[in-house]
DNA sequence: GTCTATATTGTGATAGAC
DNA sequence: GTCTATCACAATATAGAC
């Protein structure tokens, strides 16, 4: 989530980011975007108009970040994969980046997005996933399952964390063998 | 969610859940609290030590009116039912409970339990989707499955409305499949 | 792009009287 | 169980100079 920026406005993004993972999402302020920055708060009003257009360019900026992660990801799997090995690693790139980066995720996919939120940066992840499915709604289903495994882990809410890898274990397993069902059928 | 209270606390942590639901969970205070019950702010302080405090009464009270509906839908179908149709009624209370108190919901389940929290309250629960299943694990990986629909949902976050229901199916007609299986194999 | 100064409002919380 | 009075802060946001 770090790297080069272009802006000024880029890189306020970011380390409003990192802020909001140190402080999470209940307590993360424009104060503390600004003291991470090194500016006093009123500075952060030439770029953003209010605090919900900050947050608004750090989700956006997120969905980003995931659509480059899950394409990074299948790439380095190879051209011989099949679609069983491509759904078991978007879904471990799904895990990891709310792992990683838990408020953030929290920000992105809790309530709402904003009216303006621009589509393009959704549709880049949701491109990943129907490819895999011929009934799409059968995609929707399973990005479900995998948002409720992982804000259940983030919650701390399993009762043991051994268990945790054998519930996403047994969604994966159904997931492949949902996705090869419709590959043995072309 | 209302009704009859024994205590003056009873009654003030159903007024903080109405208010909850009114206002949304970043915005309700021990003000609107106080100003639902028609006291003021210090009032409050001498049922509860601390905001946390109410919110720990508000999930409790949560989780066993959930306990309580879901056990409600059960008994309602009678001694004859099928586990199939004991897990789609479940699965129908849960989501309904979401539904009808959406704030309430995202209170109980979107971040870490107060570290106090007495287990009986949740155990209530888990112990109706356990008795379906004989692998304990398989009841959480529906349960989260089950979640992550309905946070979505209330979250805005499909495309279109009418694919809801179908998502809801799809999640179901998995769900009988399997406990029916276990069933037959009785 | 940054600052100082300021407005405005709200927040959770305590002390102590009735 | 309720009140008044008050605290101690922290929040978002604006105006206008450099």
């Amino acid at each position: 989530m770090t790297g080069a920026h272009d802006t000024r406005r880029d890189e306020l993004v970011g380390m409003a980011i990192a802020v909001l993972e140190r402080d999470g999402l209940e307590r993360f302020s424009i104060g503390e975007i600004a003291r991470e920055a090194g500016i006093k708060p009123p500075s952060l009003y030439k770029q953003f108009r209010n605090k919900a257009d900050i947050e608004a360019a750090m989700i956006e900026l997120g969905f980003r970040t995931q659509a480059k992660v899950n394409r990074k990801a299948v790439a380095a799997l190879g051209k011989a994969a099949s679609k069983g090995q491509i759904a078991e690693t978007l879904v471990r790139a799904y895990r990891d980046f709310g792992m990683q980066h838990p408020q953030l995720y929290r920000l992105m996919n809790d309530r709402p997005l904003p009216a303006t939120f621009p589509p393009e940066a959704m549709d880049a992840i949701s491109v990943d996933y129907r490819k895999l499915f011929t009934e799409p709604l059968l995609a929707t289903g399973f990005w479900a399952w995998a948002h409720g495994l992982l804000t259940l882990e983030l919650a701390n809410r399993y009762e043991s964390q051994s268990d945790v890898e054998g519930l996403w274990k047994i969604m994966v397993d159904r997931l492949v063998a949902e996705v090869e069902r419709v590959e043995s059928a072309e």
